[in-house]
DNA sequence: GGAATAGTGTCTATTAGACAGTATCCA
DNA sequence: TGGATACTGTCTAATAGACACTATTCC
């Protein structure tokens, strides 16, 4: 069944249709980005863009229907995809009762070279449009629990290249918190963690370089003692 | 419409209907306990317990639909209520297709005298029977949401009358934590911070009475320099 | 040698956590 | 006076946060 008769069919009904909306973050040039998609759906939303997702296909879950729709716009596997919130306005979405479970995404830079996102863009996030439906709302919710998570999880590592330099870590940090960090306090408290390990190797860079570090977590999430700021 | 004509045409279409199910707390004797409703659901769910919940009524958020069911089965204005998760497994209700928009919801010991839960019974979080749906796994996620709120946030004062002694505040910790609390360093922490404020008056009791205290701050939550663990 | 970025150590103030005895009320 | 619970303070170890200079690489 398509979309189109589904919305028909719920708009008889009176009843909501369940999809999923992706909130994709990735850090690039030092700046949060998120992936849009066009969105122009007459007579309401006309030539605007907005968050990739659709509905929930038959007998999926919304994990499943989330990575699915994701897929099929990013040409990425395995990307890291966590249940935000679920929004349900009952006039969300202007042409019928619609009820949305946002997801959380992050993508590396590895996967953002790889990717080609033919149906989208990447836009940063102080330079949204005016989006679709309540898209604009669901980043908001999307970028405070980034901001959350953070500072009490290794979730950084889902927006870094396997092996990284400190100041490309703390890099992250500053962005996604939006402030300076020390760089001393900064790398005391990482290296002080097992979090990350020294691989030993160097770029290649027209300055001294850095040494190159990994997670040792492969993708667990886990929790340090925790840090209040950093 | 009722439910079950909306069940029967979902299950037709094969597609999801939209359903709130909310896990109520509330402290009593010092034990955290669950509110659930009888299920009888042939042919898969036969005298069971569930959690309170139901449909999503036309044009109705899930946040008022989570309200509007509470209030019916429990007879209490103005619970906490803050969104948890919403399940989708495909088979998490044998009958249908259906996702469910997960709450939580506390409940302080004043609202639990006036309440008449005629609908339902309280039970003890370690004495829960086997439940209906996917029931028990939100009421896990419900507990370790309520565990990782109470150290960061003042989400203890939906647990408690609006006038209480440390003591008491000192035990919601330690019932929701599952561990002892040393209470010189519990009250210095709390003491230390503008949360709660003395209102001058004791109740009586057949030892020593303890001041009361009273929140502070009447609804928002706000967020102490964080706590790790008290 | 200059440009650019990586890397390093100390001090202070605050906080976390361990720990035991005294005070108050009632019967 | 005994039973029950409320209340209080100190010490130590660890952590957070402020702060400025040296090292390395490339050109």
């Amino acid at each position: 069944m398509k979309e189109t008769e589904f919305r028909k069919i719920v708009s008889d009904l009176r009843i909501a249709i369940a999809a999923v909306d992706v909130v994709v973050f990735t850090v690039v040039n030092d700046v949060l980005h998120v992936f849009l998609t066009p969105v122009h759906r007459p007579p309401h939303y006309l030539n605007m863009f907005g968050l990739p997702g659709g509905v929930i296909s038959d007998s999926k879950s919304a994990d499943e229907a989330a990575h699915r729709h994701l897929k099929e716009k990013i040409q990425v596997e395995d990307i890291y995809l966590e249940q935000l919130s679920t929004f349900s306005a009952p006039n969300r979405d202007k042409r019928s009762r619609s009820i949305s479970i946002a997801y959380l995404s992050l993508i590396t830079p590895e996967m953002f070279e790889k990717q080609s996102s033919s149906e989208g863009v990447w836009v940063p996030i102080d330079k949204l449009p005016s989006l679709a439906y309540d898209h604009s709302e669901i980043i908001s919710a999307a970028i405070e629990r980034l901001k959350g998570k953070i500072v009490y999880t290794n979730i950084a590592k889902e927006l870094l290249s396997t092996h990284f330099t400190l100041p490309e870590l703390q890099r992250v940090y500053e962005v996604i918190l939006k402030r300076p960090l020390d760089k001393r306090n900064f790398r005391k408290k990482f290296l002080n963690t097992n979090l990350i390990k020294e691989v030993g190797k160097t770029r290649k860079t027209s300055h001294r370089p850095a040494q190159l570090y990994k997670f040792s977590n492969k993708d667990i999430e886990i929790i340090p003692e925790v840090w209040a700021a950093l």
